[in-house]
Parts: C-alpha cells; sequence; structure tokens
DNA sequence: TTGTACGCGTTATCAG
DNA sequence: CTGATAACGCGTACAA
C-alpha cells in the first residue's frame, strides 16, 4: 500500500479529505452535518460512509469561526466542592448535552475579581450563553454581556423586580419562613453562621430573612448573633463554638447551609450540649448530608436539579430566540430533628 | 461623535481594530500578546493601551485555529455529584489555571460509551491534553488519542506495568490492607458492598484486594458476600439491609467508597445492629463527610488534591514535551470507631 | 440538489 | 523590531 499524497498518513482528517472520499464537494460534506435535509439520501450515506471510514470529526474551532457559535455554555460557580452547586450544575449540564451543548465550567472560589475574569475567558472561548451564580456583581460586567449580546441566567437567587433573566429561589423569604418557625417554637435568643455577606448576596438574604422574621415576632434583630466564616465542616464548629462560649449563648443556631451546620453539630456534641434540648440547629439546602448527619437535620429543601435543569431550557429558548421569562421555584422547610 | 467608520459601534472589538487603533500591524498587536519580548517597550505600551480602550480580548477560536492549540485541557469523570472527585478536580484545575489552561469537564454517568462520545467531543473542540479515570476502556480508544498525539493522564488508579502515564494509587493494595486490618480483629465472615465492577476497574480492584487478603488469611475469597450498586447513600443501605438480614450475615462489611459506607451505617442504625460491636463497617476515600459520620468510620485515606494537583503537572510537561513519569500515590489506612 | 469561492480572527513565515 | 500575507478548517451566500 503506498501513500500517493504527500501528506503523512497520520494527519488528521478534514472536511476536505472525507470530500474526496466520497466524490463531493466540501459544501456538500459541511451540509450533511449542519443540514442534512438539503442532501440528497444517496449522497448522505456515501458522505457518512466515508465520514466513518476516515474517522472524521469536525474540527470545533473552525467551525466556530466560520459560524459565529460555539453550542458550548459556560458556568461560573464558586466552588465545586460543594454538594449544592454540583448536583445543580450535573442537571444543567445533562439538559444541555439533550440539546447538543456542551458545557464549560469554571470555578471563581467565591471572589468577584476571580469571576470577572473567568466572564472574560469564557465569552473569549465563545461561550454562546452563561449561567451564573446570585446577582451581585459590578454592573459594567452587565452591560459587558448585554452588548456582546450573550445570554445569561442568574440563578441560586431572584430578584423579581429585575429584568434579568434568572431561575431561582427566594433565599430571603426561605429564610424567614423557618426563622418564624424557630421562634415560634419560642426561641427567643437566636444565634447565626453564615458566609461572608459582603460579597454573598444569598448569604446577605438568609440573614435579612432571619431578622425579618425576628421583626415580625416583636424581637430586635439587632440581638441576632452573626459569625461570618467560610463554608465547611470544621469552620461550622469553629464559628458554633464561639456562638456557644460568649455571653448571652443562643438557644438556636440558623446555620446559612447544610455543611455548616452539620459543623455546629459537632461543635454541639464537644460541648456536651443535646440537641435540639439545649440548643437547636438548623440548615439550609437539604443536601444527602443532612438526613444523614448524627440528628437528622431540620433544614429549608431548595430544587437544586430542577433549578439546573430549567436554567438549561432558559439559554436553549434565550439562543433560539425563543422568549423565555424568569421562574422562581419554591423551597420548603424541612422538619427533621435538630429543632 | 461620530461613527466615520461604516461598521456598527457595538461590534466586538478584533485584532485588526486594536492595530489600527495603536497605528501598528496586526502581526504586531498579536506579538504583543504572545511574544512581548520581540517587541519594543514603546509599542507594547501603545498596543496595550489601545487593548484596554477597545475592551479588546482575543478570539480563542479563531487563535486555535490559527495556532493549532487551544490551551484548554479536557476532564472527563464518571459524575459531578460526588466529593470525590470534585475535591481531585477542583485541585487540578487550580494548578492548571496557574499555567494559563482552562479545564473543560464533562462527565459521563459511569458509561463507557458516553465516556467514548465525551473522549471524541473533547478532542474535537481541541482539547490539547486529557484526564481520565481508570485504566479500563477499548484499546482503539488509547489508538485514538496516541495517533492525534493528544497526552492523556490516567487517575484513581495505577498499573505500573502499563506505558500509559498514570497519577494515581493502588486501589487494590489500599484495600487488602485495610481488609487485612479487618480480619486480624478476628473477623471471619466478611461482607462488600461494591460499584459495579464490571466497569469500573477502580471498584474491582478493591474487591481483589479483599479477596486477597482473605487468602493470605487462609480464607476462602469465594465466601466473601458482594452486593454491587450505584454509589448513594440509600443504595449503600438497601445492600447493607440485603447483606445482613441474608443467611450466614457478615460481621464486617466493606464498602467500595465512604458513601456507601454511611449507607451502611444508616442500614446498622435500622436493624439495631451496634457498630462495631455487632457488625464492622469501612469506607474508602476519607471525604469529609467520613469523620463526620454519626459513628466516625474507619476508612481508607487517599490524597485526591495531591493527586489533582500532580496530573495537572503531568499533562503540562507533556505538552511542553518535558518527559514526564507516572507517580503512584501512597494511602493510609485511616481508624476510627466503626471496626 | 450540488459546487465554487470567499470570509471568519489569529498566528506564523518571510522580508524588510 | 516591524509589516505584508499566507495559512488554519469550516460555513454559507451565490450560482449552476
Amino acid at each position: 500500500m503506498t501513500n500517493n499524497s504527500n501528506k503523512p498518513v497520520s494527519a488528521v482528517p478534514k472536511l476536505e479529505d472525507v470530500a474526496r472520499a466520497a466524490g463531493v464537494s466540501t459544501a456538500t460534506v459541511s451540509r450533511c452535518l449542519n443540514t442534512p435535509d438539503r442532501v440528497s439520501r444517496k449522497t448522505i450515506k456515501r458522505v457518512m460512509d466515508a465520514i466513518d471510514s476516515l474517522g472524521y470529526s469536525p474540527n470545533y474551532s473552525a467551525r466556530a469561526l466560520a459560524a459565529g457559535r460555539t453550542n458550548t455554555i459556560g458556568a461560573i460557580i464558586p466552588t465545586m466542592e460543594n454538594a449544592i452547586f454540583a448536583r445543580g450544575i450535573q442537571a444543567f449540564q445533562e439538559e444541555l448535552q439533550k440539546n447538543g451543548c456542551t458545557l464549560l465550567v469554571a470555578s471563581s472560589s467565591y471572589r468577584q475579581d476571580l469571576e470577572e475574569e473567568q466572564i472574560k475567558t469564557l465569552t473569549a472561548r465563545g461561550a454562546d450563553a452563561l449561567l451564573l451564580i446570585g446577582f451581585q456583581r459590578d454592573p459594567h460586567l452587565y452591560e459587558f454581556l448585554e452588548k456582546r449580546k450573550i445570554p445569561f441566567v442568574l440563578t441560586w437567587a431572584c430578584k423579581p423586580s429585575h429584568e434579568q433573566l434568572f431561575v431561582g429561589f427566594d433565599n430571603r423569604k426561605a429564610m424567614k419562613e423557618l426563622a418564624a418557625r424557630v421562634i415560634s417554637l419560642g426561641h427567643r435568643s437566636l444565634g447565626c453562621i453564615s458566609a461572608e455577606t459582603a460579597t454573598n448576596d444569598r448569604a446577605s438574604e438568609r440573614v435579612e430573612g432571619i431578622c425579618a422574621a425576628m421583626q415580625d415576632a416583636g424581637l430586635d434583630p439587632g440581638s441576632l448573633r452573626i459569625v461570618e466564616t467560610t463554608y465547611s465542616i470544621e469552620n461550622g464548629e469553629k464559628a458554633f463554638h464561639q456562638l456557644l462560649t460568649g455571653d448571652n449563648a443562643p438557644t438556636a443556631v440558623l446555620c446559612g447551609n447544610d455543611v455548616l451546620a452539620i459543623g455546629a453539630l459537632r461543635g454541639a456534641a464537644a460541648l456536651n450540649l443535646r440537641v435540639p434540648q439545649d440548643v437547636a440547629i438548623t440548615g439550609f439546602d437539604d443536601i444527602e448530608l443532612a438526613s444523614v448527619a448524627p440528628i437528622p437535620l431540620t433544614t429549608v429543601h431548595v430544587p437544586h436539579r430542577r433549578m439546573g435543569q430549567l436554567a438549561a431550557r432558559v439559554l436553549i429558548d434565550a439562543l433560539n430566540d425563543v422568549p423565555a421569562s424568569s421562574v422562581e421555584l419554591p423551597t420548603e422547610v424541612c422538619l427533621r430533628k435538630t429543632l
């Protein structure tokens, strides 16, 4: 067998090679791949056979450059290590895949400057659309995205007054409902372990929710003791210790998420406090972990998978110029044993 | 202010626009971005100013097409929902980012056919290199990657006889060590809850490890009762129930990972069995969850973050033609309270 | 239904 | 050190 072309045998096949093998033009091969309706049955078969035998697969960079679209959607999440985002993003990805789109994930480590960088990078890489977490970011970023006509959806939060597309839930309302529950059980001295509220709108809305519930119940929101820390079991434990060993220890500690709450639970055990008799503890998110905690955790259930899936649909619609609208997902207080 | 060009003001700026604004050629702008050493100080400043004021950022598709490299590395993991992979991949990503590379993640849902599809997609998308989990896959995939000269690293496992690059640990050895520990404590009747071994080499190697330990101790490996199931707390619980309510219930249940073990723990509670007095339970991976289980879990510690980081280094070296070599990471039996 | 030819935004080669 | 200019692989008018 001889190699009578002047190219190495092992070169990656391109459209032109397929065209030659099938005895058609490159345009026809391209059409077979993108608009098969406009090609005759026979030709399609010839071309497909050639594609198979050559092991051809299209070069997405070239395709993106020529077509102006990448069929790639980007998502920027604060961290990949948290089960919450993982679950929602997994669902997001599955739905995208059904629609022929690929997901590009980047994580910002909860830092706004890094998020901005990632937004720039992902758009430069040709992401057709973006999923972002929360609302809080520099306005010029929104202008940037709008100028480039890149659809985006905001998730894990909602702000119905906003014109921006979102698929999320009301953090404030959800936490307020839970806090009201706590108060209705007689708790008057509340504590809270939260993520950093300055740069995390979900966290600050949750704290607001607690304050609102206190207000409604005639309690002074100023009396809420707040400890801010980074999400992790260990930090939850430390924060709990700090809260409970200070003056005027709270009788109930509302945590910004389940991970912190698990830490708090561990902290309670270390201090020989019984939960919920000596101190009540609540979480947020209802991750799988919540139901298998040493004491099953009272928390707020959030429909993460559904959120991811809907967010994908919204973006795909937007890309197809189908008018999409925001959706606020319901959350639900999930009573178990720690309250 | 007038727009005296015939283009819309809002068009995304390109290299040419920057060149015009800076009064240089496109080649020079390109050089400023890629090989600044070969451009004079002054010119660089002029160009950078133009870039800033126009808000230019390069089109990666075009760059990839012209340069033949994307600075993108792909990773295909069985699932994003598992903390194990999340942690390793997060570290992988951080290390890549330090080296100017972007990570593209895809998940295969533990299915070989989907993994193959993802490999094709990621290479078509121009991934310069790939991270894969485990060794077990159709040989023609390896040929495919080698033909395309795409470096790849296999992780979460190792097979020193192999020529392929890997950064992982010996699942068999790790589990064997743990099993030997279990046996040395007097357990003669062993059970095992594992992921599907047919398509998951990490799982099958772990099971093999148990059998090897039994053999060494003069026990019949055939007596090991194995239940295969999908990783989840709930499935772990079910499998445990099945194991313990059958004839000849084992006195120790070794689980393929921590998630299953947590489920087993819950199953034990449901059956009113004390752990470890009535039945011993062990996990694998040592995720954060393991240490906060109702009863702290005896498990095998795996250096996930280090693995991710090293895998990144290996790939980056390979891309720079620096000879890289495989590394086998040590694991460690982690004794807590369930054994 | 099919083919021709140009353009997408960069990089890289080769002169100057 | 800088500037023309030819690739890179594909999509898509426009023509046939």
